[in-house]
DNA sequence: GACGGAATCGTTTTT
DNA sequence: CGATTCCGTC
């Protein structure tokens, strides 16, 4: 293979990323800008010129979508299978080095992956165990608390008590929650990551082992790193020092579950002699939609600083609707979509996007009248749904007896006599002998501590899923599965339900499809010893997200705007424009959440290449209430000039010229000083158009936007504006 | 254990 | 408003 089918069709800044020496690098990549493509040409390269084996390479991302695009892409241009190449999500890979090395790392041979809501659950039954009051301590803040301690590499002998009562309590929790994981053989995500980190940072010649391996470590989406993972990377990366980040500080919009913004100040930190690359032109928008991203996100202060731009058109001008209510707002969206498709377009080139799921239905509903066919991103996953988890459940006691989440979820699912009472006593004798729930059911079989009716259900119950294991025990993986499914009794279960009992069914049978899949895709190469059946539960905990994703098919695409990250569109809407809205009345509380509302902002705009209109409703009912919303602060952030409002029922635009007076609904009006939209020079900057002003007196600030320089505020008094 | 009425409560999400 | 959870009754 020649250099050039991997270094030709990259731009400069592309190319010096993907050849640069040895070491450490970060590559800002802003959106649109090429980054998966730096990544993927990097790994080649690396692999083709510097002749690195692909088995001393590890890509990490955050997303299995995000890791098998990479792995795809890799392949594609290398001609050849990229087997041997370690790639994945942090969760992925974390998990794999646990299964190697489970022993070592604390943990038993079948130990199981807790997903979000199975910790949840355990939480809940932690808390009724030690009687305390769900009222007070909400299950969730104590998930949030747990998680929170671990993504920052806490565990709870870490913890300095502060004297306060409250933080006593969740510590005292946080305790209790790890010593039932741990003798349940029970992983939660987050303690995958830290587990992992553990693992590495206790173990000397493992790290050392794994540090030789791993001549370069490759990271995407950085700026969403947490502290473990970004503790995990320097590990990893030790001595050699060769970590490649790719990320973008302004579409950091995680902050709220952990993501550190801060790692890429600290990576400029710890890694003094990194080289930095900025990825700047944009191959995907229109010189516009770039234009009103660069100005809004300019508002944010402690940027890395970076601005898109594009060698392609100006565009279309950025519609801005105001409906009269959320009615008018999903009637003037379809409406729109319904021209486009008219002129010839694909469904799946149209968006609408959100700042909350709840937004959805509307948009549904008149997608519906209009009998155009739609997908609605981010709801329940497959392996989410409760009659996927009851069979699952099995599959995972029959695995690991020890699993008291699972034991808990189907000792009387299907419904088999064994009521809150008899659990109960279950679980105050697994408390008090510190043993899962399993062996204390077979202790109390003998000690006839319950009624006979109980204690023989009990006895079924056991005898079951013992009886389940033998019979299962060596036949292929769908057969297991199938049969499992049969003898649980859950289909009968199911079918007394009804016609929602019917689709459970299904989901079932579905099941037993997903495991034929996998058996044919792992084949019976158990993965390094790993027994297929734990591979197939690791990977329906680690990777239910794409489960059924059908891209073949022509929808119009639905999402919240966090959904969006990564994707692009010809033609996209930003709905529900609105303070109290987006941003959230919420994110105004805490510093920071503002700029990561604008961020998130910046993320929906760039995610249109064609057309981008805006809309916001004058009157919402919320929560059964009708509010009246002012327009969003973001929309006032972007130049008028770029916004073309759009009165719908006469089909007329009414262009947006710089003097005030063409905005007779005052949407953009602001009582300070200079009016937006005004055209003003300055002796420094030169003629730029009044965006907005805060503050009175002396203290006006106005901030505009420079033909040249872009947008600036200014202190009103010392800026020496001149109207033009 | 199933059912129904009352009470409660409302971001964002991947792994 | 509407989904989910809780609690009391049969």
């Amino acid at each position: 293979m020649d250099l050039t089918t991997i270094i030709d069709a990259l731009n400069d800044a592309q190319r010096e990323a993907v050849t640069l020496p040895a070491g450490s690098a970060l590559v800002l990549a802003g959106a649109g800008s090429g980054k998966t493509r730096v990544l993927v040409h990097r790994i080649a390269w690396l692999a083709q010129v510097e002749a690195v084996p692909l088995h001393r390479l590890m890509a990490v991302t955050f997303t299995n979508k995000a890791a098998a695009e990479m792995r795809g892409r890799v392949e594609a241009l290398l001609h050849h299978s990229a087997r041997g190449l370690w790639i994945g999500t942090f969760h992925g890979l974390a998990h794999r080095l646990l299964r190697r090395h489970a022993e070592t790392a604390g943990l038993p041979e079948t130990f199981q992956i807790l997903d979000a809501d199975d910790q949840y659950r355990l939480i809940r039954r932690l808390l009724k165990s030690l009687n305390l009051d769900e009222g007070r301590w909400p299950p969730r803040q104590v998930q949030w608390y747990i998680n929170g301690q671990k993504d920052e590499g806490r565990r709870p002998k870490a913890i300095v008590e502060t004297g306060d009562p409250f933080q006593h309590q969740m510590l005292q929790l946080y305790t209790a929650y790890e010593a039932i994981c741990q003798r349940s053989g029970l992983v939660d995500f987050a303690e995958l990551l830290l587990r992992a980190h553990e693992l590495l940072r206790d173990h000397a010649e493992l790290l050392s082992h794994y540090q030789e391996r791993f001549h370069h470590v490759l990271v995407d989406e950085f700026q969403d790193t947490n502290t473990i993972q970004y503790a995990w990377l320097r590990l990893l990366s030790g001595e050699s020092g060769n970590l490649f980040v790719v990320g973008d500080d302004d579409q950091s919009i995680y902050g709220w579950r952990g993501a550190k913004i801060e790692n890429l100040h600290r990576f400029r930190r710890d890694y003094p002699d990194h080289r930095l690359v900025r990825l700047e032109q944009n191959y995907r928008s229109t010189a516009t939609i770039l234009n009103a991203a660069n100005v809004l996100i300019a508002n944010n202060e402690n940027r890395l600083g970076k601005k898109l731009w594009t060698e392609g058109t100006q565009g279309e001008p950025i519609s801005l609707y105001a409906a009269f209510n959320e009615q008018d707002e999903a009637y003037f969206v379809v409406e729109r979509i319904k021209q486009w498709l008219e002129q010839g377009h694909l469904r799946s080139d149209a968006a609408i996007l959100y700042r909350s799921n709840a937004q959805s239905r509307l948009f549904e509903e008149k997608l519906i009248q209009a009998g155009i066919p739609y997908r609605v991103y981010g709801g329940l996953r497959f392996f989410d749904r409760a009659e996927i988890k009851d069979a699952l459940a099995y599959l995972r006691l029959i695995a690991n007896r020890d699993d008291d989440a699972s034991f808990e979820r189907v000792v009387n699912a299907p419904p088999r006599g064994i009521g809150a009472r008899t659990v109960e006593i279950l679980r105050e004798a697994a408390r008090s002998r510190q043993q899962p729930l399993w062996r204390a059911a077979e202790n109390i079989c003998e000690t006839k501590a319950l009624p006979a009716r109980a204690l023989n259900a009990l006895k079924q119950f056991l005898q079951l899923v013992d009886a389940m294991e033998t019979d299962v025990r060596e036949i292929g993986l769908s057969e297991q599965s199938k049969q499992i499914i049969e003898r649980s009794g859950l289909i009968p279960h199911y079918q007394k339900e009804g016609e929602k009992g019917e689709t459970r069914i299904d989901n079932l049978k579905e099941l037993v499809n997903a495991t034929r899949q996998f058996e044919y895709e792992h084949g019976d190469s158990n993965e390094e010893g790993i027994p297929i059946l734990h591979l197939f539960l690791a990977q329906a905990a680690l990777e239910a997200g794409d489960a059924q994703a059908d891209e073949a098919e022509e929808y119009v695409q639905l999402m919240t705007m966090h959904s969006a990250k990564g994707l692009e569109f010809k033609l996209v809407f930003m709905a529900g424009m609105e303070e109290g809205l987006f941003p959230g009345e919420r994110s105004l509380e805490e510093v920071g959440r503002l700029e990561e509302e604008r961020r998130l902002c910046y993320v929906g705009i760039t995610r249109a290449m064609q057309q981008l209109h805006f809309t916001f409703a004058e009157s919402r009912r919320r929560y059964g209430r009708e509010t009246y919303p002012k327009m969003s602060r973001f929309l006032r952030e972007i130049p008028p000039e770029l916004l073309q409002e759009v009165r719908m029922r006469a089909h007329v635009s009414r262009p947006v010229t710089a003097a005030p007076a063409a905005r007779p609904t005052g949407l953009l009006d602001d009582s300070c000083g200079f009016p937006p939209g005004q055209r003003v020079m300055h002796n420094k900057f030169g003629e730029g158009v009044v965006l907005q002003c805060e503050g009175d007196g002396s203290q006006i600030r106005v901030q505009v936007n420079f033909e040249k320089g872009g947008a600036k505020w200014l202190m009103a008094s010392y800026a020496n504006l001149q109207v033009v």
